[in-house]
DNA sequence: TACCAAAATGAACCAGACTCATTTAAAATG
DNA sequence: CATTTTAAATGAGTCTGGTTCATTTTGGTA
């Protein structure tokens, strides 16, 4: 079995399997899960069927290789992608920038991904090692004092990524191209939100109701500051 | 067949029509969609396999009736839980809420939404027609005064739902229960973002580079302001 | 060259979605 | 109410496509 080559070089082993991973990824992505045909696959991987199943269980597990190698690549990316001695604006920008960017990119792929985590299974190890791109970058910010101590990372995190991601849809279903002003206004949304000593995040993280008005009120406030500050 | 009755009432067909509705939620919830059984739906509809298709064409368009029922409900369930006559920041709390709570107790209905909409294709009109609740409302508020003329509707929708389902999925995953202050910290950010006019907003509207170094700078200027006012 | 284990193959198997000839139920007719 | 007609329901049988496994091929080793 390939699992256990002794015989074979690790290399030959490894390059069937991401050759198998290649037509898969191909045939997924025109075709989508149901509609790729695991001899289709095969074919294209210029192997018989049965060999699929000798480098993957079944083809969910097949799925879940492609998605998979697709997030470790998209991690790789993304630290590639950012400047190590620049601010934490700046890495944020260009985080989201490549994520955007990716998403739309890669749209098929990514669709993928939820097909290959069926219901509260156990998620796929890769999307989170990806994520914790932005928690490192985030991470590093506070230490720094560029950000409040309390920066509350996770929740940025599911507005960061949670934004993106609808962003992506939104631009693809109006088939429009890749659009950099929304990870700048996500980013100085985000950025805005940071103090949690200001009354208003702190009322919201402590779950206390936080009067509208006062919020509003508040609120109002803060934008005449941006406006006077004539930026 | 039931697609065109005659001599039978209209009722009894959508009676059994939604029989057969209830059956395919409850399995698919517990099952997922592949692991659902078309045999098992009907039994559990007590009714023939070959019953129910002659009320869907597939196991597919079984799915988006489900899916589409769901989101139909939801839409209804957000106007009936939003006052009418209130502002529109408490508008935005109330739907936000509602819209956090029906994700995380119907979790796996909500993760089939995706299933149904086969990629690119004609999405689900029903999810459309709910997302408009958020619209009419943030419309109002432009209407009213209060929010600023030139809010991006569209990008805050991305920001609130993106943000919301992110932050469900997240919830789930970690078994922890809803958690009011999301949504109000969500709204916090939004509401905040909604001046256009300021310098930082307006200059990643146009798209325009907007100087990572000012941004920080602008945004420690709010920071401050927000901790000075003492809220 | 002969041997052996790893690797690959594809025919056969089988689960499950879907069809359709037949049966049953319900309305219309007289 | 008996009879005819049409709608509705049924489930055995078909077919597609994922998965298995007995057999063949390959490549390293002695």
């Amino acid at each position: 079995m390939p699992a256990t080559p002794r015989h074979t070089s690790r290399a030959r082993v490894e390059a069937k399997e991401s050759s198998i991973l290649d037509a898969a990824e191909k045939i997924f992505a025109v075709a989508g899960f149901d509609g790729a045909k695991v001899l289709d696959i095969a074919r294209a991987a210029s192997v018989a069927e049965g060999t699929v199943y000798l480098y993957y269980k079944n083809k969910q597990d097949l799925l879940a290789g492609v998605v998979g190698r697709f997030w470790t690549q998209l991690t790789l990316g993304a630290e590639a992608a950012i400047e190590p001695d620049t601010t934490t604006a700046m890495q944020l920008e260009q985080l989201g920038r490549y994520h955007l960017q990716s998403l739309l990119n890669q749209f098929e792929v990514v669709s993928l991904t939820y097909r290959a985590r069926p219901q509260q299974e156990q998620d796929l190890d890769q999307v989170r090692e990806y994520v914790r791109v932005f928690d490192r970058i985030m991470q590093r910010g506070v230490d720094r004092g560029e950000l409040p101590k309390g920066t509350p990372i996770g929740q940025l995190r599911d507005v960061f990524f949670g934004t993106l991601e609808f962003s992506a849809r939104t631009l693809k279903l109006r088939e429009r191209p890749y659009d950099h002003s929304i990870v700048t206004n996500l980013l100085s949304i985000m950025v805005t939100s940071t103090d949690t000593s200001s009354g208003i995040t702190q009322g919201a993280i402590q779950g206390k109701q936080p009067s509208n008005r006062d919020l509003m009120n508040a609120l109002k406030a803060i934008q005449k500051q941006l406006k006077t500050s004539g930026n």
